[in-house]
DNA sequence: GCACAGCGTTACAGCGCTGTACGCTGCGGC
DNA sequence: GCCGCAGCGTACAGCGCTGTAACGCTGTGC
């Protein structure tokens, strides 16, 4: 037996074509019998709607975009999780666009190419370059994750940035350090994010009544392991080493780790590590990484809803910016002890 | 202007509307001269197929599925990103599907739900449990990854277990190891591939006139770190500890070095560690850990296309097996010593 | 009692493309 | 010189659904 139609149950209910689509799609216009009679017929004949014919006539896709650096990197795909979820919601799919190394990211026509495509797009700048959104955003709506680059001129959704940072940072002063190394700024480009986490570690150091050492601000631009282990490296050459790190990525700071598991140094005793994003990884490393974890899957949900709001939307609404909660996750490389590794220690948001 | 149609490009290069079909399609039946004109046309207007409309024609939706237990596990969000990039060349996109935890991906309504919407699946199943497959995949041309339940019904592509386990092994052989544990083992269910893992990890030992021991396999089912450091923590209270160990996932690896570092074993001198899968976080763990690397990018590129092949031909084929290349990446682990995160050791099969 | 409002429903015309069946042209063979 | 056969190209009928406009019917107000 072939697939049912919506014709086919329009029959069977007796009533025409337009009726049985308003029914399926829960339009307005139709009395309850008349609904309850063709939703009978949906269930007797197994009939699911044909996404393809209907997206024809709707002049939709179906798809929306993800637009990350690259899936393998953990927050990375930890987000894609949860945006997939949260798509799924809305009936969307999600194509996941790997920006990392594709110069064509830049190039107009591409990005035309891929908004013809879909119906919105979420995207994650992250260490990406940026490329030249506002060319092509023209009827697609756009929802920025984390970086607001294109100050304001689309949705945006983040965690408060200097908020999280100045939590970490003063994390380790309550564990008793005093000396704070900061890793992970950008050398290149000051990104909104690296100078929003620095200027929470400075607000945290300055209302501790602590200096703070332009030598203890180290770069770790591209994110890696292995700038984490070349910034601690240069760290201990200093001839007053901190007792406290705040990494701006949990990425960077198993490369911390590393660096200073390789030269004797204990953690936390003698250097205090705090990292940012939550990556599954911090929990099992060695030691276990304190860490800032924001609220992924409501960012994911909120970035997913503002693209349904903004495309339901008459005209154009203007850009709205939302902050989400995070968590400050105590773990061994600041405790010393062995956390819950979903222990909580502050919510300072929302 | 709105977008063009194929019509107008049909229009514009003055053939019928199904010629200008064909060449973008690239059909036969199309002289030079028509084709070159159609084309002109196509690239004067700028067209791009509208793919909701060509799908419909053709009957296909334009989407396979990647079922996969959860995005967020490193080795997992590593195959996907392949398998889109791979799906790409094909103009699929690809539905993400997270099972884990789903139980109703055992109930054949949702399945069917799913094959409804999709050209054809991709199916890791990782460590979920087994669903019910076979009643759904009627049409739908499905490829297993990894694990071959199913036993032969459907087309299937994996690494040679049995030879990477045994590889593994033998390198712990080769850097003097004698007592030598294999953690990761099923406890519930004897899965195909930790059992062809065992398999080879047998083959090892005997092949270097080393007893296989009981007590030295250790189960880490669902191959987690916490496991990874129970086993680690089982092992070390044995009388006669191992001096290497051989652990199923690199994921069990991260947890039998915290284990390890915790009782304060050195690693390699006093326990070697090799891991399986060369997920990302294995290069910056410390110590670093030498691994299996499967060639992800060819699993999944050839799934990808038996997916196509499938869907192209006549009839049913019959299930076919591929067996993908595999490195033994030494790392410090094994090594001790820092190593290029790329090296290759050996490259024993295709 | 009649006009009219408004709700529930219907008919119809696409959305943009592809598959099928067929028609046309020009060439070579008998 | 006519027929047959490739080789190209075309017309047409959908694919399955939704938006629009218009319809008929019931009930309300004066």
């Amino acid at each position: 037996m072939d697939r049912p139609r919506l014709k086919d149950v329009a029959e069977r209910a007796g009533v025409s074509l337009k009726t049985a689509s308003n029914v399926v799609n829960d339009f307005p216009h139709v009395s309850d019998a008349t609904r309850q009679r063709v939703q009978e017929a949906i269930d007797a004949l197994g009939y699911r709607p044909n996404v393809s014919a209907r997206n024809l006539a709707r002049g939709r896709t179906g798809i929306i975009a993800l637009a990350v650096p690259r899936l393998d990197m953990p927050y990375v795909a930890e987000m894609a999780r949860y945006v997939i979820e949260a798509a799924d919601a809305h009936s969307w799919i999600v194509l996941v666009e790997q920006t990392a190394g594709r110069p064509e990211w830049q190039n107009g026509a591409v990005l035309d190419d891929l908004f013809r495509r879909i119906d919105g797009l979420i995207y994650s700048p992250g260490l990406a370059g940026e490329s030249s959104l506002e060319q092509v955003a023209a009827d697609t709506p756009i929802v920025l994750l984390g970086e607001n680059l294109y100050d304001e001129r689309f949705d945006h959704v983040s965690i408060d940035n200097v908020a999280a940072a100045r939590t970490a940072t003063e994390h380790l002063v309550a564990v008793g350090k005093r000396r704070i190394a900061a890793v992970g700024v950008r050398r290149e480009r000051q990104s909104g994010t690296t100078r929003e986490r620095l200027t929470g570690y400075r607000q945290a150091l300055r209302a501790a009544g602590l200096p703070v050492e332009p030598k203890l601000v180290r770069p770790a631009g591209s994110f890696r392991g292995e700038e984490g282990e070349r910034a601690a490296e240069a760290l201990l050459r200093l001839p007053k080493p901190p007792d406290g790190i705040f990494c701006f990525t949990d990425w960077v700071a198993l490369g911390v780790l590393r660096a200073l598991h390789n030269h004797g140094v204990r953690v936390p005793e003698d250097i205090a590590v705090v990292g940012f994003d939550d990556i599954p990884y911090g929990r099992v490393a060695t030691p276990s990484i304190t860490t800032i974890a924001p609220d992924k899957r409501e960012i994911a949900r909120i970035a997913v809803d503002l693209l349904a709001q903004r495309l339901s939307a008459r005209g154009r609404p203007s850009p709205r910016s939302t902050l989400v909660d995070f968590d400050l996750v105590v773990r061994e490389s600041t405790s010393g002890r062995t956390v819950d590794p979903g222990g909580t220690a502050r919510r300072p948001r929302h």
